[in-house]
DNA sequence: AGCACGCCGACT
DNA sequence: GTCGGCGTGCTC
């Protein structure tokens, strides 16, 4: 086809503007052009030069051909291909983002700005340099700089060879020395200790072939805790690799799974590319550009990774598949799982989805064979899980035991210390205590920001756990000056202290948000308490993730209650989760380990089955109410937030957009429309949230006709108040 | 979103 | 007269 015009998205982020635009592609470009140059373009009455990407081409064009403008220049090399495209047009249908969202994706991240290569510049001795005069003038700095010829810029020499500055100018005024530039690379390059093979079990060896040699796409790997998954998609990885073919390692944290990048890299060396969106944007080019070039076979990263330039995926392997962080939580609020099979249609590579505990949804589809379903019930080493035992707090509140800790608990760790064994006890919520109020008129402390309780901290500061804003804690009531305030509830940092006063011998470490910041914090604890600097490692959910820590052989779970009663349909499916995943920590080394759950719920299905480890029969109750409510799997689910700073006029566009709403959806009985309702939290930074949510058998065309609708209304009567559409929200709170 | 155009009031 | 306020409409 003749390249005559090119249909471009312009890099804007406005609504208006997302749409195609064609501009005349001048002769000398014509052989150059392709989908996915990046071009610079006039656009607007000043013909403004600005970023451009080429989707497509025609010869023909609707509109006035004098109006047509040129297209100023394109990038050397496209920035995605055709496959690429197609994917980005998928999401853009399916998660109701605009085009330039989508294709950013697929962007080199930085090559927009125009990022490249590092370089630094460095220097040495000129080679072609033999004037003896300034060669006895310079003599020692001249032989001390060949030395390391080519290795130090200007300050590094300095600094590491301890030569002024100014003599470095003088000699490379006077041509003695010269300055080039290099190419730096910023992956980590770090040497990890070699990982060796392991002969597999019958089990793994029968999932491997089962993957390798069945003629489906989609496989689940149910593994109990320590059934040895990970070895499995190293198998794979090494089947891509003897056809010279590439895996891609998703993992829902990279930050969570050190232990994982150790593995894999002391088993594949340093051709695995690890990619997140925590690498800077230079270090994300490089391993980028890794991919592109086809240095590296091997991908390990989180849900970002889907978009890598590979071109002869075999695998995609998807960790704890169960996971809420594969989906995206900002536009576009991609669903990795659906990105990977959109790659799996396109390049016939097969997809791995692995978990001890399968979101509902994907173990439905699996007992309904889209899914092949691999079960792994043993441990590799034939141990049995950890038994875990109830404890009913509002019995021992009845017996008189206030303190955070059961009795059996109590004793349990107790029994460790003694023992030098070590202990996780896990709490989901960090900070001192949940909320402060004043006991004699019961007002509580909230943000001024968020409509949320403010969070005490050791510290002697109230923080928002939603924006981040801090006070000091009140000794009085500003309300009614009492000076009876309290605090409520616990956090990990009121365990931490519990611990501490009531087993002073016990040496604690923490890891919860608080405790992890700063770079590399996670792997130093992490590292500290493996080898046994520590009795006791008290954290919230990251610590239920992976860690393989030998010598723990009891796991606490202070109070399973708080995440089972979050007011979301997903709440028992992740009650459900972390406390399997939590108990996994336990006896992973020869000691025989033990769980003890706290609740004051023992009667809950999440606790109950999670507690006898029963899977199956979790999963049978959670369908069913899933079914009867009509809840994922039985519908799918269009979440509209409208937020803005006024709260009544937040509220009377919700109450708008709800009736037309209604008028688009009328000819489709079967979709329900809940709300407006205010959000769950509903004032975060100072802004009001109200929602909507359409349950029901959707379509893209019924989302996108809601969304024009949606966009239109807001832009015509609603101009300060903004709204956010996310199809099949992991929650909706 | 940004930018030009245009229509209206205020001011040297 | 003319400077500049922002409401309106368009962007290949």
């Amino acid at each position: 086809m003749l390249k005559k015009y090119a249909e471009v998205i312009i890099n804007s982020e406005s609504v208006a503007l997302d749409r195609k635009f064609t501009y005349k592609v001048p002769e000398e470009m014509m052989d150059s052009i392709t989908i996915g140059s990046k071009a610079m373009v006039p656009f607007g009455q000043g013909n403004k030069k600005i970023v451009a990407f080429v989707i497509g081409f025609t010869e023909t064009i609707d509109f006035n051909p004098k109006l047509a403008k040129n297209i100023v220049s394109i990038s050397s090399e496209p920035l995605f291909g055709e496959k690429e495209l197609e994917i980005a047009l998928f999401i853009k249908e399916k998660y109701l983002c605009r085009y330039i969202e989508a294709l950013k994706l697929f962007t080199p991240p930085g090559t927009i700005k125009g990022s490249s290569n590092k370089v630094k510049k460095v220097i040495s001795v000129n080679s072609s340099f033999n004037n003896s005069e300034d060669y006895e003038k310079y003599k020692d700095e001249i032989e001390l700089i060949k030395k390391h010829n080519g290795q130090f810029t200007k300050t590094e020499l300095n600094k590491n060879l301890n030569i002024s500055i100014y003599k470095i100018n003088k000699m490379i005024q006077k041509e003695i020395l010269a300055v080039h530039d290099t190419v730096v690379t910023r992956y980590n390059d770090e040497e990890f200790k070699c990982y060796k093979k392991v002969e597999l079990t019958v089990n793994q060896k029968r999932a491997v072939s089962q993957i390798l040699y069945s003629n489906n796409k989609l496989f689940l790997i149910k593994g109990v805790t320590g059934s040895g998954k990970t070895e499995i998609y190293m198998n794979l990885v090494e089947d891509a690799l003897r056809e010279d073919k590439s895996t891609l390692f998703l993992v829902p944290e990279i930050s969570l799974t050190p232990q994982m990048i150790e593995r894999f890299k002391g088993r594949f060396g340093r051709n695995v590319a690890v990619f997140h969106s925590k690498l800077s944007e230079g270090e994300r080019f490089d391993e980028w550009q890794r991919v592109k070039n086809g240095n590296v076979k091997l991908a390990i990263g989180a849900r970002s990774a889907i978009f890598l330039p590979f071109q002869d995926l075999k695998y995609i392997i998807i960790d704890e598949e169960h996971e809420d962080t594969y989906k995206s939580e900002q536009s576009p609020k991609y669903n990795t799982r659906d990105v990977a099979e959109f790659k799996s249609r396109q390049y016939g590579c097969k997809v791995i989805y692995g978990t001890a505990t399968p979101s509902i949804k994907t173990f439905y589809r699996s007992l309904k064979n889209e899914i092949k379903l691999i079960e792994l019930n043993e441990r590799v080493d034939g141990s049995a899980m950890p038994p875990i035992s109830i404890v009913d707090m509002r019995q021992e509140l009845k017996e008189g035991n206030r303190s955070i800790f059961s009795r059996k608990l109590y004793d349990a760790i107790k029994d460790r210390l003694e023992r030098k064994q070590q202990s996780i006890i896990f709490l989901n919520r960090r900070g001192y205590s949940t909320f402060v109020s004043c006991r004699n008129c019961g007002y509580v402390f909230t943000c001024d920001s968020c409509d949320i309780s403010m969070t005490y901290h050791k510290n002697g500061y109230l923080v928002c756990h939603y924006c981040g804003k801090t006070k000091e804690a009140p000794r009085i009531c500003p309300k009614c000056g009492s000076r009876y305030v309290k605090f409520f509830g616990a956090g990990t940092e009121q365990i931490e202290q519990s611990i501490r006063k009531t087993f002073p011998s016990a040496k604690v470490l923490r890891m919860d948000v608080d405790t992890t910041r700063t770079k590399n914090s996670h792997e130093k604890i992490y590292n500290a308490f493996k080898n046994g600097e520590a009795d006791i490692l008290v954290g919230t959910q990251m610590i239920s993730k992976g860690l393989d820590f030998p010598n723990v052989s009891l796991v606490g779970i202070v109070a399973a209650d708080v995440t089972i009663n979050l007011p979301d349909y997903t709440a028992s499916e992740k009650g459900f989760q972390i406390i399997t995943q939590v108990a996994g920590r336990a006896g992973r080394g020869k000691e025989k380990g033990e769980v003890i759950l706290q609740t004051y719920e023992p009667e809950h299905s999440s606790i109950q089955f999670a507690s006898s480890y029963d899977y199956e029969g979790f999963f049978k109750e959670e369908i069913k109410v899933r079914n009867l409510m009509g809840y994922p799997p039985f519908s799918d689910i269009l979440e509209i937030s409208i937020i803005g700073e006024n709260d009544n006029i937040v509220q009377n566009a919700s109450r708008d957009i709800c009736k037309g709403i209604k008028e688009i959806l009328k000819e489709y009985d079967k979709l329900e429309i809940l709300g407006p309702s205010a959000c769950g939290v509903r004032k975060i930074k100072d802004m009001y949230r109200w929602q909507i949510i359409i349950k029901g058998t959707t379509n893209d065309k019924i989302n996108n006709d809601i969304k024009n609708y949606v966009y239109d209304i807001i832009k015509q009567e609603y101009n300060g108040v903004k709204v956010s559409l996310d199809v099949n929200p992991s929650n909706l709170l």
